[in-house]
DNA sequence: GGAGATGGTCACATGGACGTAACCGAGGCA
DNA sequence: TGCCTCGGTTACGTCCATGTGACCATCTCC
């Protein structure tokens, strides 16, 4: 039988489209420590911007929309003083979680052979 | 139990770095189509370049230049005339494919929820 | 009265990602 | 002689993502 067009994930532009929106998101590296920090419980604006450390405000507003965008996190307002924001996963921001640990855990694993092959190249290419 | 700190994948600096990297590579959208493509079989520079589609010679040869430090991909040179390049998979970009095809698979699944999102979050913007 | 916290927005700068186009060297072919 | 292919490299330009710092309004606390 023929597998080749079978176990490619996407292969017509209009789910191409999809997988790269996705995958730009993943990629995003704001994107992804957010969805981690909000996996265990709902932050605030400025405990997510401490939790994550290093992320500029902006970034964090802007990464933020679009997660919201998205449906991955909601964005909850409470009208006390100071005011007081609740961002939170939902349940489509949970599920992304599975493949992203996924893929995290790949990165993990196989961290060793990515720098062995990395050390290779490096000294292969100072020789020439 | 406290599982708070066990079940985020990536907590210390070392392994952020290269949960990153990998994140990086994930991100890219060339890195993503070559290592899908050259899943089922070996290509040439310009039988990859025909196959994807759309991306610039300097592209190629830039992404292909990263996955194979990485160790993903394999370049082989034969002498002949016109050179000849071919292209392949490691096990270890093999290995890779599996957690992307998953988070391929659930851009696919989740597509119609995502677009949803958009949908209302713009709506809702437009609105104000 | 002034500073600080809160949750942003806006203007600006800059670096890196990416595309475009030219060039290359060896050989086949007309 | 000159053009084509293959697999690049290099120079150059452009645009977008991201960072920086200022500003805002409101209330509390010192």
């Amino acid at each position: 039988m023929d597998v080749t067009e079978a176990d490619l994930p996407a292969h017509d532009s209009s789910d191409c489209k999809a997988v790269n929106a996705v995958l730009g998101r993943v990629g995003d590296k704001w994107s992804v420590l957010i969805i981690s920090r909000l996996g265990d419980r709902t932050l605030r604006f400025n405990e997510l911007k401490r939790e994550v450390g290093g992320i500029s405000q902006r970034m964090l507003t802007l990464t933020l929309r679009g997660l919201e965008r998205d449906g991955l996190v909601t964005r909850t307002v409470f009208a006390t003083v100071p005011p007081r924001v609740e961002y939170e996963l939902t349940a489509l921001g949970h599920s992304l979680r599975e493949p992203v640990d996924a893929l995290a855990r790949w990165a993990l694993e196989h961290q060793p052979e990515i720098a062995a092959a990395n050390r290779l190249y490096d000294q292969r290419s100072q020789r020439s």
